[in-house]
DNA sequence: TATTGTTATACTCTATAACTATA
DNA sequence: TATAGTTATAGAGTATAACAATA
């Protein structure tokens, strides 16, 4: 914990090969593949929750590294995306909308207020609401952000046609419609 | 982490409510919904990566809710159907299959022996190597398991025909082949 | 009393680096 | 030297419970 915040502390020396984590897992051997023969994976590949995660780790994965040196979560991104939307939201509205609990939103919303991306204030109605507006800088970051997004969604649809991939998102929006 | 290993240790006593963590978070409200209107999305509900990404969480919580009072995860249910297809299968295969680097395999691996699912031991020819098979009880667990899981994939797909979820399994199978 | 944001705490999942024991 | 498994450590993401300020 203390060597952890010593880390944060001590970063921005001279931008050092900023040792992000490798987001796919090294291979296990120099082939990268199992010494003998093929894994059998059984019936995961017929479960529509395997293809489901699976995919979605590498669309994971490719988010990342179209972010590069940005360095945006998707989570993030779409907290950003939100209130831009939504200028002056207030934090439980944005729990509500990300599917949060209020508390998780804390540390999130510290961060991109310590990037200088958010200001949040309190309401003067209300002085126990805080609202939420992106600063010049984070609208100038979310303008980039966006064109990077737009050609890693370019990039997950390339082998589908417009209509097939709004084929998809129709589908996927068509799981669990009771939970949502 | 003293308190979480001694929870570890204290657990079958006489199964007093769990108290697994909630999967959903609590409304932000009595009502759930954000007081003044609606709140905007912006672009995220076009595209395929936040579509993924909301629908995997919501698979995942319904997977959990499935599992119940028999605590699995998507991982590690999936690491046990390996298993079960792959008699004696080595670590770092698994962890090849499940695209984990293979240090992240051990504390799960360490789970699932503690929990009597699975034996891992030695081969004879290279001592280095563990293989790892499914205990009795293991097996008898999986076939619950998969009992559950049917039941829950019948619910991700309850809105689709048999046609449209092949579809979706297709489309989602197109999605950045070049990292599969 | 109820709500908003916060803190303290904990748990899951995942990685990298360095280590041990074998090969 | 190289590989298999392990340990130590770290970080992201998420939750619950309890609290202070405010309504």
């Amino acid at each position: 914990m203390a060597a952890s915040a010593a880390n944060k502390m001590a970063v921005h020396a001279a931008k050092p090969a900023v040792r992000r984590p490798r987001l796919l897992p090294k291979p296990a051997t120099a082939s990268g593949a199992p010494a003998n023969g093929t894994v059998q994976l059984g019936l995961l590949p017929n479960l529509l929750g395997y293809q489901l995660r699976l995919t979605q780790r590498l669309v994971f994965d490719d988010f990342a590294e179209a972010m590069d040196e940005l360095d945006m979560s998707p989570g993030l991104f779409g907290m950003l995306i939100v209130i831009e939307a939504n200028p002056g939201l207030k934090q439980t509205e944005l729990a509500y909308a990300a599917r949060l609990d209020r508390s998780t939103l804390v540390p999130a919303l510290d961060k991109l207020e310590a990037r200088g991306l958010v200001t949040r204030r309190a309401v003067l109605e209300d002085r126990r609401v805080n609202g939420m507006w992106l600063t010049p800088e984070g609208s100038a970051l979310l303008k980039k952000l966006k064109q990077r997004v737009a050609r890693h969604e370019q990039r997950l649809a390339r082998n589908l046609t417009p209509v097939e991939r709004v084929t998809l998102m129709t589908l996927l929006e068509r799981i669990l419609p009771e939970r949502r």
